[in-house]
DNA sequence: TTTCAACGATATATCGATTTACAATTCAAG
DNA sequence: CTTGAATTGTAAATCGATATATCGTTGAAA
């Protein structure tokens, strides 16, 4: 019967394994084999089965490939918001290594938001991915519980917190911090303005561990304010406009995330303030527009291919070997110290 | 046989519909109904499977589910680049809606090559999504030749051609063009030069005819000059550069694309040019640090969320409808005259 | 009382591939 | 010449759901 619908097909679209195996004269077991490279097939066989599916332009399902084993050739990559550039290189580097490694890449957004995170990884178990990257939303584990529950190989990239039961891939926000904050002090800063969204997130956490430990480190007393923006950019501006309204305006600023930067920069053009001369700005994350400024911004520079390349590499080790203990790995970040930061003579204040 | 199967899975991480069925003492059969809602199932039948999906927290495989109808609850979306803010809110915007409609967006990226488009359409046809939203990187037909053949329902967004043989949805680009154009003119600007990406892509090709147009329609003369950019980054930048270096520089620029907008942003800071003393500047499309700089940029807002609601609109029609003819739609943007473009006392030269 | 439509429920085929178990063939060893 | 192992090829089960044909009831019309 199945010879008869294969008969029948020939004139539809597209052609299946089973119109393949009816023009090679062979059974479709033995094409499945051909296309999955399983040696024990004789060459004639085998010849045949590649001409049939040149002839027919037969492509094979990818779905209904791994429908029987039960994992789909497809990984999940969950981003907190498409929005962000950095976020789309994130996205764009792991699909092209998802290209190459034989995966679809199937990206989706949380908003910045738990419940639509939740949403997102039930969705993906639903599609039986084979696996998940993370960049979670907030710093609750409740998400992370489903993951674990399900056995799902998962890779937490960028907000990598320490007592996760996952594999994680970010930068060293604390070395890159501290160094910024050094650059700071060295031209003079003693009061630094520190711009966090939330700071339960592990690496805005890590960044303000960095500031503090640099402000320890260094031999004159340094006055650290930390400023909470929250994650959007009206949040950013309305929190960093009430700290410019309230008391002295700050001579420094790191903002440690790109809506505080921009935020600062808001701040600054309304108040018709001078970069650096009245104040100096430094930011997180790299964007082609703040090379264009006057001065340009100075920023911490996120390895963002290098994060994408050991995040894959972790996965595709972990979908291997599900039993292997987490690993947390660390990527340096560099530093382009750039002219938005000015020296001051005497001490800040 | 299958029930030994229910039997054995239950200790399993993910419950089937026989697990269900098992439970709620019915068929696999029954369960489905009640699963979409079809309505000649009893009533305490219903609710025995409802409850036993309760108990066994069970979710349909949405891939199985459309298996057998051929058509999977799948939206292939490709954009030239994620990198891109403009499209990627465009991507955020189209996956809230296919959340919505119960589909699950697959967003891929052509990295504006028209090789690398082939190849995502083909995998978005393997993987038989229900549709394609397309925002071609090339004004080739080729790719879309393809999409035709096996009668894939596509809408095309943003780069709009005429002649394309399916549903278009884009913005007025001529009319943006032209009203930033007269802006330029009534502040006594008769000489722009206007710097595209590749001009036989169709949205530029509309904006440049936008600016021409307007152009003849002032009553003194103006004089447009077209700057061929390329459409990364790099080569606007060193396309901008000769231009710079060549003959006089212009007084006047207006970017219609984001890559030529940081280009001449570039030469700017370069040249250490006022804005918009020495130089007046305008750009396409919205970008938040276009806000922070001093003095603003002006640009062209393109309407994303409409952008993006009335392709889904028409995605959704054309699934239901194959055969009605192909429309275009054209959706008008707004124009942010904002303090990049200074008023010249003289005439230009 | 018989017949038939409507209805609820189920068995079975199906989507397009992979996998498993087994059959058929060949060939070397005993 | 027989036996056993190795090699190749195939039929049938399978993944998790949906669609279809069918079957047994029930109630109303003939």
């Amino acid at each position: 019967m199945r010879n008869t619908m294969a008969t029948r097909r020939r004139d539809m679209a597209r052609p299946t394994i089973y119109d393949v195996a009816h023009r090679a004269s062979v059974s479709p077991a033995t094409v499945s084999k051909v296309l999955r490279g399983v040696e024990t097939v004789g060459a004639d066989n085998a010849s045949r089965v590649n001409k049939a599916v040149r002839e027919l332009g037969y492509r094979r399902d990818p779905l209904a490939a791994n429908l029987r084993r039960n994992r789909r050739a497809l990984i999940g990559l969950i981003v907190p918001d498409f929005r962000n550039p950095f976020f789309g290189a994130l996205v764009a580097e792991i699909e092209k290594l998802a290209e190459a490694g034989g995966y679809r890449l199937v990206a989706v957004s949380s908003s910045e938001a738990e419940t639509m995170e939740h949403r997102q990884i039930e969705a993906l178990l639903d599609w039986r991915v084979a696996g998940v990257i993370l960049i979670p939303s907030s710093a609750g584990l409740a998400s992370v519980r489903r993951l674990k529950a399900e056995a799902m190989p998962t890779i937490i990239v960028d907000r990598v917190a320490a007592n996760s039961p996952f594999d994680g891939v970010g930068v060293d926000n604390a070395e890159a911090s501290a160094k910024m904050v050094r650059h700071f002090y060295d031209h003079g800063h003693r009061h630094l303005l520190v711009a966090a969204s939330a700071p339960d997130l592990p690496n805005m956490a890590e960044r303000i561990e960095g500031v503090r430990a640099a402000a320890r480190a260094v031999s004159e007393p340094m006055r650290i304010e930390i400023l909470a923006c929250g994650s959007s950019l009206d949040s950013a501006t309305s929190a960093m406009a009430r700290r410019f309204e309230r008391g002295t305006p700050p001579k420094a600023v790191f903002a440690l995330f790109i809506q505080a930067t921009l935020a600062v920069l808001r701040e600054v053009a309304k108040l018709n303030l001078r970069i650096p001369e009245d104040i100096s700005v430094a930011g997180f994350d790299d964007f082609e527009w703040m090379q264009v400024m006057h001065p340009p911004v100075a920023t911490v520079i996120q390895p963002v291919e290098e994060l994408a390349a050991r995040a894959w590499e972790r996965l595709l080790h972990r979908i291997e070997h599900p039993d292997r203990a987490p690993a947390k790995l660390r990527i340096p970040c560099s530093v382009d110290f750039r002219g938005s930061i000015a020296a001051v003579s005497g001490i800040g204040r």
